[in-house]
DNA sequence: AACGGGCGTGAACACTGTTCAGGACGGCCC
DNA sequence: GGGCCGTCCTGAACAGTGTTCACGCCCGTT
């Protein structure tokens, strides 16, 4: 009975979630699982390879069903989903804005934003860039949140909550989109 | 003649751009001084202190005289030199953005765009939210940016254009932020 | 002349990701 | 039933990594 893909992945989302990113490593993981590290490489093809299995892997166990029907709407539930994941996670922040950020996977936050946005009336090209730019404050925002969370928890003095609100971030760059709908729909008369 | 803290973030900052970040270790800017590796610590108390350093001298020498007036045209102007300077080196949105998120240093960037904004007649409490969405988004965005860009110049056969813009990204938070100034300014009567 | 501190050496510790030759073991084909 | 191939795994090795520690040299001060 040999262990399979998943098993990794469980085994590294444990390591993950109980000693942080940085002790996840090819070494522990084959420990964990009673295999020499070189098996690891029967199932997959690099430690890249195996993290993003792992973000992939948070988002998915943070999906939840989606209820809004206005497109802004949308785009607020996608990024509370998106910060909800990675916070159920020791460091699922960093892992999932690095493998983001290098293209190692964990595209479908990026492809929910698209298809909200695209309903927006928001001219085509523009709605990429959009997209991203909820994304990267969403990973930034988030990322900021999670250290200073888990800086607070290790017994670190500053225990003050982090001067920066996600909901009125968020409203900054979806109000800004907004009016440039509003624009959009108004010239063209 | 012994060697300076400054020699050392030269060498590191020389190496980072002419070797990429994952080729910075202890032991080639030692032996790029001649030094045995044991002698950086009499200057850097870790690596981390070190690239915290290079990072702020990154910035340092990305920084150039500042025109705009109005709070958002400054917001903008921050934004681009920020971007800029990150541009210049090999690897520098991913080194700089590391050492800001995890609060090592290169805290200028964030003071600048909080200076700026608190000159927008936004309210106080809403400030430091803002200054950081837009940190955010231009980590985010520079940072995919360079990788793309990198990956491009490696070679790969992907040439074609990142689907972001950054100016109308920012423009996206900078326009939310001042229709939320509009707001404050004017239900107050 | 003695001393202390800054600066350096060289060795060691405890790791890291990855590769490679080789060995079991199961299912499939002739 | 015998041969064979592919999957899964072992054990060893390679080429690094950040950091620490005991030890010396040399220079300026007392």
């Amino acid at each position: 009975m040999s262990r399979t893909r998943e098993d990794l992945v469980a085994v590294a989302l444990r390591l993950l979630d109980t000693h942080g990113l940085a002790d996840v490593s090819m070494r522990r993981v084959a420990g964990e699982l009673e295999l020499q590290p070189s098996a690891l490489y029967h199932h997959v093809a690099s430690k890249q390879e195996l993290l993003a299995a792992v973000a992939d892997e948070v988002l998915r166990r943070g999906a939840r069903p989606r209820g809004a029907v206005t497109w802004d709407e949308r785009v607020v539930e996608v990024a509370h989903e998106l910060r909800d994941a990675m916070l159920a996670y020791r460091d699922g922040a960093e892992l999932v804005s690095t493998v983001i950020a290098f293209g190692l996977g964990a595209t479908r936050p990026l492809e929910d934003l698209t298809a909200a946005l695209a309903e927006s009336g928001l001219p085509e090209s523009l709605v990429p860039t959009a997209a991203r730019t909820v994304l990267h404050l969403v990973l930034g925002h988030t990322l900021e949140e999670q250290t200073h969370l888990q800086a607070g928890s290790a017994g670190a003095i500053d225990a003050d909550p982090l001067p920066a609100d996600f909901g009125t971030g968020l409203g900054f760059v979806v109000e800004g989109i907004r009016s440039r709908v509003r624009e959009g729909s108004s010239a063209p008369r």
